[in-house]
DNA sequence: AACAAGAGTGCAAACGTTTTTACAAGAGAA
DNA sequence: TTCTCTTGTAAAAACGTTTGCACTCTTGTT
């Protein structure tokens, strides 16, 4: 049996509401009782039970963090991972635990979050990514329920969110490729039901549609999931056609690693025959060849400012702003400049 | 305010212990009440309060996952992704949650785990990698806490763990490099407190000496977060040195992927001038140029097979071994095929 | 016919806190 | 002196479950 707030009242003479009280620094206790209660409490190493705190005070201080998909491919990206250790960090700063929770389907995942929320497990939850009809981002705004999403979705355009300008990003990588002369510019993204990757086309099109020109189907939205099944096909079928594109403008950088070893072994090099420029640079994407250009989104910032919007939120404190948008920056390497190699 | 136990109690004409029996599926209950209980607990939505249940029957239904180190560098290797995958995915099977917690220093992480612990937050707990002298294992190990190493500490043998045989690794690695003809082979690794690091060396080491080698001290042990700060400079010494190393057994891809680059900028080429051997098996190795060669040590296994076991032990089911060694498997690629290259 | 066994359910006591309310003692003001 | 504030502490009522024990019916056994 563990020590329990009764224990160390009786051990120091005193209730257990003066116990809790101290503990809770409450300023209506006198300082020869504060630090008599302490030193016993020091001495038996008493520590509160969480259960009991929660139970009453209706408070978890645990804020859930539900993962896309499978959790099996939740990981994949280096995205994940660096957007929970951004929530992660400023989750514990703040005092706060992280509950990892993760569902196969759609379904799954709000019962899930269903479990959370009712069960008064958390406090609050913080969403990856969301599709444009988003069950779960439903269900948290029906229920109320304190919530911050990573993405955004048009459905609810008033719900707490951190974002990047997707549509603005792309926007820029496509002029920055203009710019360097290309014009036959294509796009590779994820299914279109997902925002961030109708956003980004969107960008990549209003850039093009901007400088006159009118994209070929078979140069957008080449699926990036047919790719890492097939890449070296798709891109032998790519580069066959008439007027292929000199430069794609890829969702991920992952993607344009597999893009990079499928064009290399067709024979053909980056970025003479083929500009591309990735989004999310990934840590390797110096370090390979040629080194792939890419957008930062300031994913562990991403991370990050959900977590501290949730908290500010959670703590009561109005939040100025419901929507904040992350700063993205284009870095050109060597994989996206056309006329000029940088090693020549 | 929620629905209680209460509430669906007199919605049905029953008493709350009955409604709990139900949901507990306790043999005692006749089919019609069960029916009828469900019924109404469907119809007002009701959902157990966590805290409450947890609070009385001493049982959270979570594991914590203690991440190493500062939580900023967590997630900078494949591995932890990976591996918190593979808990994730076993933890939710069975139907636990899984809390997240780090802490920068060995201070902070006791402390952290102490209030997990003595806090009633968690049933039990996961540690990921450790040092020779690991202050949580010791005081997980007094508390006599339900938790599982992944990795292994000597200090304490008799701990439930999951861990490869990392020193037969390291020797197979060397071996292979052996057989290819290699003599002067050189290993980089991290620092030596881990036992990570220590066991790998030490299989390197026995190998070379095995074949009647002495290893010459200025071709092992590079640390590689010297690599990472100063690549460049390191392999042009390392290269520069008269007895130079042929191959290098590398503790990381991500170190060989720096050193690959490396390389390629001081004029050598890989295979050919250097062969290399990785380890962890990241998802980029297949695709970088050359493929690194790697071995496979089963992370996913790693975190799902200590899962189980954690699992396992907390349902009080005798575990039948405390140890548990996940298979490693050697995959060469074009980085450590010395005289042949298959391109050719 | 009386009794034992067992199935089905209710009562009430935990679980370990926080928080509201009440109260005692001492200090200053009338 | 008496009254009103403060200040510090205690008592007790939640919070929403689980679970041991007791009780009432059936049903089968002697």
């Amino acid at each position: 049996m563990n020590i329990t707030i009764i224990d160390v009242a009786k051990a120091a003479g005193v209730s257990p509401s003066t116990v809790s009280r101290v503990i809770s620094g409450s300023t209506r206790i006198s300082a020869a009782t504060s630090k008599k209660v302490k030193a016993i409490m020091e001495e038996l190493g008493y520590h509160p039970n969480a259960m009991a705190k929660n139970l009453v005070s209706r408070t978890t201080m645990t804020i859930g963090l539900l993962l896309p998909r499978n959790a099996d491919e939740a990981f994949l990206d280096i995205f994940f991972p660096e957007v929970t250790r951004g929530i992660l960090s400023q989750a514990n700063r703040s005092g706060y635990d992280l509950l990892l929770k993760t569902g196969m389907t759609e379904c799954e995942k709000v019962e899930a979050v269903t479990k959370l929320v009712k069960g008064r497990r958390v406090d609050g939850i913080i969403l990856l990514q969301s599709r444009n009809k988003d069950a779960v981002v439903r269900f948290l705004h029906e229920e109320k329920f304190p919530f911050v999403l990573i993405g955004r979705t048009p459905e609810f355009p008033d719900i707490m969110t951190v974002d990047n300008d997707n549509r603005q990003a792309a926007y820029d990588v496509t002029r920055h490729l203009l710019q360097q002369g290309h014009t036959r510019i294509g796009f590779v993204g994820g299914p279109l039901e997902m925002v961030v990757s109708s956003d980004r086309f969107e960008g990549y099109r209003s850039a093009m549609q901007e400088a006159g020109i009118e994209p070929r189907p078979d140069w957008y939205h080449i699926e990036a999931s047919k790719l890492k099944d097939d890449g070296y096909r798709v891109m032998s079928m790519l580069m066959g056609t008439p007027e292929r594109p000199t430069a794609l403008v890829v969702m991920d950088d992952l993607v344009a690693f597999g893009i990079l070893s499928s064009l290399s072994e067709l024979g053909y090099s980056v970025p003479q025959d083929m500009a591309i420029f990735g989004f999310n640079n990934n840590p390797m994407s110096p370090v390979s060849s040629p080194p792939v250009s890419s957008v930062d989104i300031g994913v562990y910032q991403l991370g990050f400012t959900a977590a501290q919007a949730l908290v500010g939120s959670l703590k009561g404190q109005p939040q100025e702003r419901r929507r904040t948008i992350v700063p993205h920056r284009l870095i050109a390497r060597e994989s996206s400049m056309h006329w000029i190699n940088p090693k020549s």
